[in-house]
RNA sequence: GCCCUCGUAGCUCAGCGGAUAGAGCAUCGGCCUCCGGAGCCGUGAGCGCAGGUUCGAGUCCUGCCGGGGGCGCCA
């Protein structure tokens, strides 16, 4: 057990022998008691603001049940703590001897990469992220990147955490928008001008000399899309993204599964005609107007296909839930296909939408305009190879999916060095530097049991063993929360205290007693551990020299 | 007009309802006979405005102001 679930037990037991002896209505499990690290070290290492929560229904004054609560904890105190206090309005603050942290390293060393920092807060729930799904119509461009990052290390994130998950990327292969893009390839292959509104760009052009099929619409645009396909595929791969399942809305719309999922909404009276079209009353449901169904031409609109598509995931295949990633643009689909999914039949709560705000491109004082249908837009290649697929990854995953990014090009290509990514790896390779070093000078790590851990004691290698202690819980948080952020935050402390530990703590240099030298091993490997877990959730590389 | 979303330092961004809001860049200044100086240490400056909820609000609620996005029988 950890020292901190310690701590909670400890302070839930006391709750109940306080109540007890003083007649109080006051009751705190402990997984209620909630614990948390001070930002200010003199407020100790660990701090519980249980007594301000409960204070009404224990009916009595936090600052009073704080008193009572420190009077009967430090009476017998939990392992490793020194001193209780109370302070402020009434917290109870524990201040903790080192032994609490050399403990905390040895679990971390103990689990390894495959075992410390996995919390299971899933249960084995079965949840699909569905992420990027741009349409093949042209190369993904960089806010497809920001995003795709986003969902990808989120899905790494929920593996970790005892979910099951599936990562599926939606083909939207049918439609106007592929015998637009079949019209751009044959109008190429005659050497004219793509048609109004058609694909303009480079790559048309370019497929068009390879494009030997007939000249038909439909087919041109079918070939032309799983060109694209292939090549999207091909660029998520060099920055680390990956798919279970790519889903072609073809597929859904040639399955009858369209027509099936217009039918279950007839049933429920939610379907009528107008104007020669058939809609859905999403009214119904709480979306600000009526949406189509099926044009008046016959087609299926993409919404149909849409709620065809989460029917399909959300009762025939049977996901407990549902993430879709989507830029901001997309938002505007959202009221509808949760009054859709609600006028299915399913619990609205089991879809979460999470809506990537839009990433703007600078260069410079250059302001970069995107278009696709233009050519113009910025692709991820062209990103990649300007600053690596680290840097990209790493970069996209700095601020949280709710910031509104400006991305400066010209900033990330000159100040490369200057990159996160630079000083996190940095610590890797300082790491990898260690051990070449040992290697070289035959130090030889002894077997943990027969290494003093305590012998750590510098402000440096216990503020470093405080980071890596963290680990289990932001990684729970960043499941929780959805938010990947949170690691690269983590990563990014944690990089910073190593590298204060490796300035200022030599670990090999001659006069280190070799009892030290060793215990300062085993924190490097900790170190290691850590920065591959966390890198790994991000889809950043952690390499052992640069 | 309606809906969504965001406003934190000069710039780019962190910040689990907690106590004195943090990084990087940019500024200025220190530190290499020593495991990688792509590093370490120091330096100034900030929560758009107004209410509310709370013991406690950058964080939750309402309104306003400002930016972005969306309001198709496009996808």
């Amino acid at each position: 057990m950890s020292t901190r679930d310690e701590l909670a037990d400890a302070v839930s037991r006391a709750i109940g022998e306080i109540a007890r002896r003083d007649g109080l209505t006051w009751e705190v499990a402990p997984e209620a008691v909630h614990l948390e690290r001070p930002a200010r070290r003199d407020h100790g290492d660990w701090s519980t603001n249980v007594a301000l929560v409960t204070a009404k229904q224990a009916g009595s004054d936090p600052r009073a049940l704080a008193g009572a609560l420190a009077a009967v904890l430090s009476a017998d105190p939990p392992r490793h703590v020194d001193t209780v206090e109370v302070a402020g309005p009434g917290f109870v603050n524990f201040r903790l001897d080192d032994g609490w942290l050399h403990a905390a390293l040895l679990e971390m060393l103990a689990g390894g990469e495959e075992h410390y920092a996995r919390p299971d807060i899933g249960g084995g729930e079965k949840v699909q992220v569905e992420f990027i799904s741009a349409n093949p119509t042209g190369p993904i461009h960089v806010g497809n990147g920001w995003w795709g990052s986003y969902g990808d290390s989120l899905a790494r994130i929920l593996a970790r955490t005892g979910h099951r998950v599936v990562r599926e990327y939606y083909v939207n292969d049918t439609g106007g928008q592929i015998r637009t893009l079949g019209e751009s390839l044959l109008a190429r292959r005659r050497d004219d001008d793509v048609p109004e509104g058609g694909y303009s760009g480079e790559y048309v052009t370019e497929l068009a000399a390879e494009y030997e099929g007939p000249d038909e619409v439909t087919a041109a645009g079918r070939w032309a899309a799983d060109h694209i396909l292939d090549h999207i595929r091909s660029s998520l791969a060099s920055v680390g993204i990956y798919f279970d399942e790519w889903y072609s809305q073809a597929s859904i719309e040639e399955s009858g599964a369209v027509d099936e999922t217009i039918g279950l909404l007839a049933q429920k009276g939610l379907v009528f005609e107008e104007d020669g079209a058939i809609w859905f009353r999403a009214t119904a449901e709480g979306d600000s107007r009526d949406r189509v169904l099926r044009k008046s031409n016959g087609d299926a609109t993409y919404l149909a296909g849409d709620l065809a598509y989460h029917r399909d995931k959300l009762v025939v295949r049977g996901f407990d839930r549902v993430i879709d990633v989507f830029g901001a643009d997309h938002h505007g689909q959202v009221a509808s296909l949760v009054a859709g999914v609600k006028a299915l039949g399913v619990d609205p709560a089991r879809l979460e939408v999470k809506l990537g705000q839009m990433v703007s491109l600078v260069d410079g004082d250059e302001a970069v305009k995107m278009g696709k249908r233009a050519g113009n837009a910025v692709t991820l290649d062209s990103l990649v190879a300007d600053i690596g697929p680290d840097a990209t990854r790493i970069l996209s995953l700095t601020s949280s999916l709710d910031q509104a990014t400006t991305f400066d090009l010209a900033s990330a290509r000159v100040q490369s060095a200057d990159n996160p990514v630079y000083y996190v790896q940095m610590a890797s390779a300082r790491i990898g530097g260690v051990g070449r070093k040992a290697a070289e000078k035959g130090v030889i790590r002894a077997e943990l049991a027969a290494v003093d851990l305590a012998l750590l004691h510098h402000q440096r290698e216990l503020e470093l063993i405080r980071s890596l202690e963290e680990l289990p819980e932001v990684v729970a948080e960043a499941a929780v929360d959805r938010a990947p952020v949170r690691i690269t935050t983590w990563v990014r402390r944690l990089a910073t205290c190593f590298h204060g530990f490796y300035h200022d703590c030599p670990i090999l240099a001659g006069e280190v007693d070799p009892a030290l030298t060793q215990a300062r091993l085993w924190l490097v490997e900790a170190t290691r551990i850590g920065l591959d877990i966390g890198l790994g959730l991000l889809g950043v590389s952690a390499p052992e020299e640069l």
